[in-house]
DNA sequence: GAACCGGAAATTGCATGCAACGCTGCAAGA
DNA sequence: TCTTGCAGCGTTGCATGCAATTTCCGGTTC
């Protein structure tokens, strides 16, 4: 009697949900009735609570107890640390990967680097973030390390939106792939020190770019309204 | 008619199933059943499936879909890895708290560490082990980034019954506190590099010594029994 | 006009009940 | 003897109902 895949409703739910978010479907701020949700997706009450709370540990909503659960705010200064956080881990993502990837690994992530120069020079934004995608996650996986390349993702998917809006910048493809060069030939090379300073300097850099096009949006209607509205400061104090 | 904190009867059980696993209560392993939970605690089925499915996203509990969660097996490559990304997310939180923590953080890490010296001299591992919790947390929070700290302290969580067990060895207390010595130094003179370096080592040796004790041990009562028990080959298929 | 207060509506937290799924054990067949 | 089918039981997933708390709103007072 149930649908097609052998997930239960809850976790159905929870990646609805979170996927909702991460498009901006659903706004940050925006409240997240419990019934509201319930009759939205056909279900009770229940799945969509122990959606919540999976989504509430993992950062995207915040839930308030007895006060119901919010899309998480993300303020500025909390922008600044994810990133900050991002450009650590990704760093230390690509030293590892220097340090243990195999040569078939750092094959793999050459070509994978390679065809993004076409797709740089085509200029398709969507596309070159897809392969970016696969570019971070291939050295993720080259570190070996399921702890911190499970964290990585994670810091990845909350600041997707983000990330997806600086692409839209001119020029910024052909930068990016050319940071990009620095840390594969780093890698490669299996030069640990060089690739980790690489890598934080292209994620700082992706990291001023949003900023700069956040600062110059300031209200308008971009994708990721990150205000706060008033006297909220929320939430960042998840477990 | 509630109790007296004003969190949830969830939180709460989250909060103590969490400390049953951690202080090694409850085995890695053994089946956490929802009605003999309730029945525990004194409350009713669903505030125990919310406190579970919180405690999975966190890696405490493997919950499997339709089959029950169990207290999370970890093998011994898991063990590693999750001291391999300690100590990397440590070394960076150091390397930040170099770089960023005010002079008033810096004499209070200063003084934690000079009183650590007796303890370290005392030869209580309890009294050092509490005490080692609040020097490193205080390194996280000298980092100033809130994602990196609630990140190092879920690892730090995780580990603790590891941790804990290697202070039990003679002269380690003494060993662990020279090392500190070096991570504080290189904090207080705002070397960025070496703090990093120096915690990287520090965090590695905990590790090795970890490593050692459960070499030796072996199907001992050692507190973390990380053996599954007769007829279960030990682990290593867990996810 | 603003702050305060009391009651009603709305919403969350939790208990309970039912249906479906997974596991165990036994029996029948190869 | 080993495999396979199936029935019974236990457990999980989910729906529903109720109590408690929060929020909203109108009236009152300063």
């Amino acid at each position: 009697m149930d649908e097609r895949s052998g997930l239960t409703r809850t976790e159905r739910l929870a990646a609805e949900i979170a996927d909702a978010i991460v498009t901006g479907a659903l706004e940050p701020g925006s409240r997240l009735d419990e019934q509201a949700l319930a009759e939205r997706y056909g279900v009770s009450r229940t799945p969509v609570r122990e959606a919540l709370r999976q989504l509430g540990t993992s950062g995207l909503v915040e839930v308030r107890p007895r006060r119901g659960a919010v899309v998480a705010q993300v303020t500025p200064e909390q922008l600044a640390e994810l990133f900050v956080a991002m450009a650590e881990i990704e760093a230390t993502c690509a030293r590892l990967a220097a340090q243990s990837m195999s040569p078939l690994e750092r094959r793999r992530l050459d070509a994978l680097h390679d065809a993004m120069a076409d797709l740089a020079r085509g200029g398709d934004p969507a596309a070159y973030a897809r392969a970016n995608t696969a570019f971070h996650g291939t050295i993720y996986a080259g570190a070996h390390n399921a702890v911190l390349s499970d964290f990585a993702l994670g810091l990845r998917r909350r600041l997707q939106p983000y990330r997806e809006a600086q692409f839209r910048v001119s020029g910024r493809l052909a930068r990016s792939h050319a940071e990009h060069g620095v840390v594969v030939a780093a890698i490669l090379a299996g030069q640990a020190a060089e690739a980790h300073a690489a890598m934080l300097r292209h994620v700082t850099l992706v990291e001023n770019s949003v900023e700069g096009l956040l600062g110059r949006e300031a209200g308008e209607e971009g994708r990721p309204s990150h205000d706060a509205g008033p006297g909220s400061r929320s939430g960042m104090r998840n477990a």
